[in-house]
DNA sequence: CGACCTGGTGTTATCGCTAACATCACCGGC
DNA sequence: GCCGGTGATGTTAGCGATAACACCAGGTCG
């Protein structure tokens, strides 16, 4: 009969190779006054027994996790679930492991609520992803001494804060609009509490004005497919709309049904562009042109952040931001006359 | 000067309260005997310091994490992300910490790896989202002893699994043309060595064979628009060619181009059927008909599995899957006479 | 009425690791 | 040739919980 013995500890590795356990552990962490020989032996037996240290009792004594916890909304909004994807990415290349909370609506309470269930677990720190005001004041509550980064959140807070440059990123959208040869260019924007959504608005606006365009009024909508289209049918019925930039692709993709079924062609009687370059959008009707954000970038940054938090304490320029980069696809063509 | 003195601990607490340490980890353990007063007094102390269990010392001495480690590709695929955010949330409200392992290919070192270092956590359990035949080959390397669910895993191997009911689905789907007046549907595939396109394969077939239609070759794609827009190309071109299922949405967006570039109305000339019902699925032009599969319950079950596991040992039914529903809108119509 | 249970509590050992200090052999310099 | 430094290793003391057992008061029962 076979016996289920516990997990091999140092001890047992120790034993083997024939030294003490503290050598084991010297070796395991790269000390440097353990001889070669010494230390070839150890990673036999470590080999030998399979084994694999204990992180609870490493945590217990050094008082630190290589745990990462993240906040984010339960949805699969495609920017989001990209960024997620992305650092879950970047911070197991690093060696650490991440934890995921996932919140049903962004609103204080629920942050806050997961906040604390990540420091019960005593993580190294935590990310929020924060693209809404409310999430962002959330974030007041947490208290200092947890090293904290915000992705998408409040640019005008001082904390931590990496995001995409939605500024630059609907100015590239809207100024290639305009160098297309319409007079102005429209923009159906998403939830005006996103700090995304603000940030393209602010870049669509400033293009405008650097070009003297007549500003219209922002068309509201959410960020689904939906609204786009129920703004969508509004435009189409204006003929004097030539040009739609669109805070996100599915927006986009509901302005598009929208136009085709009144009627209008795009790109020949309207351009459209969208945020976000989903992999589909090169297969809408037609393909869309749009703004691709490097998520690996952000989570890269994002991961900086919080890794010089750990060591320094503090960092000197806490805010990092992304630029964004236009693809052109066949939704843009200069105004009818 | 304020000290920055260590988080409470157990102790700290069992003075403030007049206790012992062993009594105020009765109170948070849920024993009976404790006399009310006293469970009164330590929650008191634990609320006035703010206390919180440290994990990794209880960790270590019950030698049991809160953790589930989850394994999963490093993709934005809607039906991976959302089956993991459900998961997630799930987990969470049953007080589990998910840790998300992501891998970049879903071959059989990555997958591997990945278990590796969810054991090296000491994960409690661990979820793979293993929905191709090289990810379910790597879970033979998976040694027992670790509580193991594998979700849109292999139907054939006999290990926990839960699974959308992929065959069901398409069925539905395949059998919605049919009655729409249709002789023949022809199908757009995923990737074959994906359980769920292959699940979906014969879900299809089953539908044709139980109306002696006939059974057009399967036309192969990934699961990309682009590769979509290609079948679709090539079938828009042949004029017997009334109906398709795709095996997903954006499959279907895909070939709802390729159509509409050759002139071939959807839904009268054609008519194409989806799965998975991605949120902008309604405003494809026309709006999708596609099958909707219930991630939030295929989380629920996945997390039952597990831990039936942790208590049971073992399982009795370890196999589950859930019925998927057919949305219908726009995009069927009766065949062109 | 003493043996025995039982509910409430405290005491001690222990989990597996790291930090700090202790030890010891060996080296070079005066 | 003794002293102090240094490199390699061992010894000991916790980290903060739970488990197991000890203890004690008070009630039950033959």
């Amino acid at each position: 009969m076979e016996k289920t013995s516990r997990d091999p500890a140092m001890t047992d590795v120790a034993r083997l190779a024939g030294v003490s356990h503290q050598t084991v552990s010297r070796v395991l962490n790269n000390h440097p006054n353990v001889r070669e020989q010494t230390r070839l032996r150890v990673k036999a037996a470590i080999k030998e027994l399979d084994y694999r240290p204990n992180r609870a009792a490493r945590a217990l004594v050094t008082g630190k996790t290589q745990l990462i916890g993240v906040v984010a909304q339960n949805s699969t909004l495609y920017g989001p679930a990209s960024l997620l994807s992305a650092f879950e990415e970047a911070a197991g290349e690093a060696g650490f492991a991440v934890s995921v909370g996932r919140v049903k609506v962004l609103d204080r309470d629920s942050i806050a609520a997961a906040v604390e269930r990540h420091r019960d677990q005593r993580v190294a720190g935590i990310v929020v992803i924060a693209p809404n005001s409310s999430a962002a004041d959330a974030l007041a509550d947490v208290p200092a001494g947890v090293p904290l980064v915000t992705v998408d959140g409040d640019p005008d807070r001082p904390t931590p804060l990496v995001t995409v440059d939605q500024a630059t990123g609907a100015f590239d959208a809207t100024k290639h609009l305009i160098d297309a040869g319409h007079e102005t260019v429209w923009h159906v924007s998403g939830p005006a509490d996103w700090f995304d959504a603000a940030g393209r608005v602010e870049g669509w606006r400033a293009a405008l004005d650097a070009t003297s365009a007549e500003v219209p009024p922002v068309v509201a909508a959410d960020w689904s497919a939906a609204s786009g289209y129920r703004a969508g049918q509004m435009l189409a019925r204006m003929p004097e709309v030539t040009a739609v930039f669109c805070s996100n692709d599915h927006l986009a993709l509901g302005v598009l049904r929208a136009m085709s079924e009144r009627g209008r062609n795009v790109p020949h009687d309207v351009s459209v562009v969208g945020f976000d370059d989903v992999p589909e959008a090169a297969y809408f009707i037609p393909p869309l042109t749009t703004v691709r954000p490097d998520f690996a970038a952000v989570a890269r940054e994002t991961l900086g952040l919080l890794l010089e938090q750990f060591s320094d304490g503090e960092t000197a320029r806490p805010q990092r931001t992304v630029a964004p980069k236009l693809v052109k696809r066949d939704s843009v063509a200069p105004p009818p006359r």
